[in-house]
DNA sequence: AACATGAGCAACCGCCTCCTA
DNA sequence: TTAGGAGGCGGTTGCTCATGT
């Protein structure tokens, strides 16, 4: 079946928001609602943004109910545990951490958590320790009721293939004699002022595996997990 | 001070799925 | 039943800025 392109390229605007496009957006979803995308960018008066463009906007940006600023804990713990079942099915994640959006969500796995779990040698698309480990017979293999909770829980996507069969969160995994450390909390993100990123880098340290995923606070707690 | 490098993230691209006529 | 439109999603890119040399 033929696509029709999403805009006429050649007359849209790429880049950056400006602060009076964002207006613009807010004002008229605000008015009128979200949907019609592609009706949007003319009833909005933003004739050379692409409908995808003002969605995506709207929903990684501008939406009232974002809950901007570093992740928690429970947050991080809570997106290794779906990640572990879901796999990269970011909107199903997101769905479940209100105020977070798919995008952010992918982009902090991307920088922080599947940089985090190499560290632990552990890895992050598989969620399962690297081959010397397994090799070892560290790995055992169960799986974990966790994740199996969350699977059964969640629909599954129609042409998903299968994957990670044999899922198991039990990732404490490190040696024992590590120091344990409070983690810091991050700052909260302020826009237009970046974090430090060393400082960021540094607090990026490995934590141990059932630490980092708050299964040894209790942090990690799947009756919170709201189902649709 | 100038340049190189790398991290973080907003935004784009293109495919997939759903809905409707 | 199916073609086409619209929205949604995940992968990727590229810009900005902090930090290191």
């Amino acid at each position: 079946m033929g696509r029709s392109p999403c805009c006429e390229k050649a007359h849209t605007t790429k880049g950056a928001w400006t602060r009076e496009e964002d207006d613009r957006l807010s004002s008229h979803v605000r008015a009128h609602g979200e949907g019609r995308w592609r009706a949007l960018p003319r009833l909005a008066g933003l004739p050379h943004r692409c409908g995808k463009s003002c969605r995506l906007r709207w929903v990684n940006y501008l939406r009232p109910d974002l809950k901007r600023g570093a992740f928690s804990r429970d947050e991080d713990a809570l997106i290794v545990a779906l990640h572990a079942a879901l796999g990269n099915r970011w909107a199903m994640i997101a769905a479940k951490l209100p105020g977070r959006t798919d995008n952010e969500i992918k982009n902090y796995w991307n920088t922080h958590l599947g940089r985090r779990l190499k560290g632990m040698g552990i890895d992050p698309v598989t969620h399962r320790p690297v081959v010397a480990a397994a090799a070892a017979g560290v790995w055992d293999g169960d799986g974990d009721a966790a994740v199996s909770f969350v699977r059964t829980q969640m629909p599954e996507r129609k042409k998903a293939p299968p994957r990670c069969p044999d899922l198991n969160l039990e990732l404490r995994i490190s040696p024992p004699w590590q120091e344990e450390e409070e983690m810091p909390q991050r700052a909260p993100v302020k826009r237009d002022v970046k974090p430090a990123k060393r400082e960021e880098t540094q607090q990026l340290k490995p934590l141990q595996g059932g630490d980092f995923l708050g299964l040894r606070a209790g942090m990690l707690d799947f009756r919170r997990i709201q189902m649709k």
